[in-house]
DNA sequence: GTCACGATAACGAGGCGTCAGAGTTC
DNA sequence: GGAACTCTGACGCCTCGTTATCGTGA
């Protein structure tokens, strides 16, 4: 974390400086450079170091709390790039409340299905032996989900819209 | 759908049959069977078409229903193939309640956070133009995020734990 | 002959982790 | 001269969707 003075007189921070004040990898800002969410304010052209400046520090900060809420690098990119007005904003952050919110039933209807596995595991219903664990499993999933035939959406397929 | 009759005689599905039956693509039974999830119980060895008993619906139908409620393909493998009894099985359960409990919080915490974002924005407190995006987002973020430091893991860091 | 169906293979997504191999700074 | 840093590039993760190109079945 060593304040640098680079060539160009200014205070700047090497990636590894960066990373460890954010608690991320040097990995994860390459990457915002390659998008264009965070492009280092200097690159020496001799070596490619990329040097950082205070400014940028905030950007950062920025692009990590959206990231943090559940937007995607793409979508932070949007909303840096992008010309958006307060109305805009708004919709997009309701647009994402709401897709939490699908994720949210989702998982806890997934919750209480796993509910009724253990209660019929605790209540020995299949203590018997003589079942394979296919058959075991089968039970196991057939006692709860018969009536799930309506969630279309599984977890992994609503996750990331 | 149609009911075929191999050459020994037994009454099997073919690989786009038991994909429309389920409503996924043929693409995941032919992983499935590379990852040893569902292997078709019989491959014609000239043109290599899979077919599929009745039997083997079951195990989808098991297959299926764990990947619902959020079990990877490769832990659904282990509860397949692995020799688990009723304790085992309780304890894979309940560890994958615990974990979706913690997803489910976190998402309900950032739903809170963009809930605060938003009240922000209609309340007009951003109206004043003479702000950059990058300002608007860079105060957004600062407004709601302050008592998030100790929030340190991300969603995407806990999702797929 | 047509046309839906089957096969394999490769590329893409997201957001990095984790090498490898090389150069740089201190 | 050696540790700690930087660079680029490539593969892996996970579960497929999506072509592309081919052969097969009815």
């Amino acid at each position: 974390m060593d304040i640098k003075t680079d060539h160009l007189s200014e205070m700047t921070f090497r990636i590894g400086d960066v990373a460890a004040m954010f608690d991320i990898s040097t990995k994860a800002l390459r990457i915002y450079d390659r998008l264009g969410l965070l492009k280092p304010s200097c690159i020496n052209p001799e070596n490619g170091y990329r040097y950082y400046t205070p400014n940028q520090l905030n950007t950062l900060e920025v692009i990590l709390n959206l990231k943090k809420v559940g937007f995607s690098l793409n979508e932070i990119s949007q909303f840096i790039h992008g010309n958006l007005d307060n109305n805009q904003m708004l919709t997009v952050f309701q647009n994402k409340h709401f897709k939490l919110q699908c994720i949210k039933d989702t998982i806890q209807y997934n919750m209480e299905l796993i509910e009724d596995m253990v209660s019929s595991l605790k209540e020995g219903a299949l203590i018997h032996d003589g079942l394979t664990h296919k058959q075991k499993a089968l039970l196991l999933s057939r006692i709860t989900c018969l009536d799930n035939k309506t969630l279309e959406e599984s977890l992994t397929q609503i996750l990331w819209l």
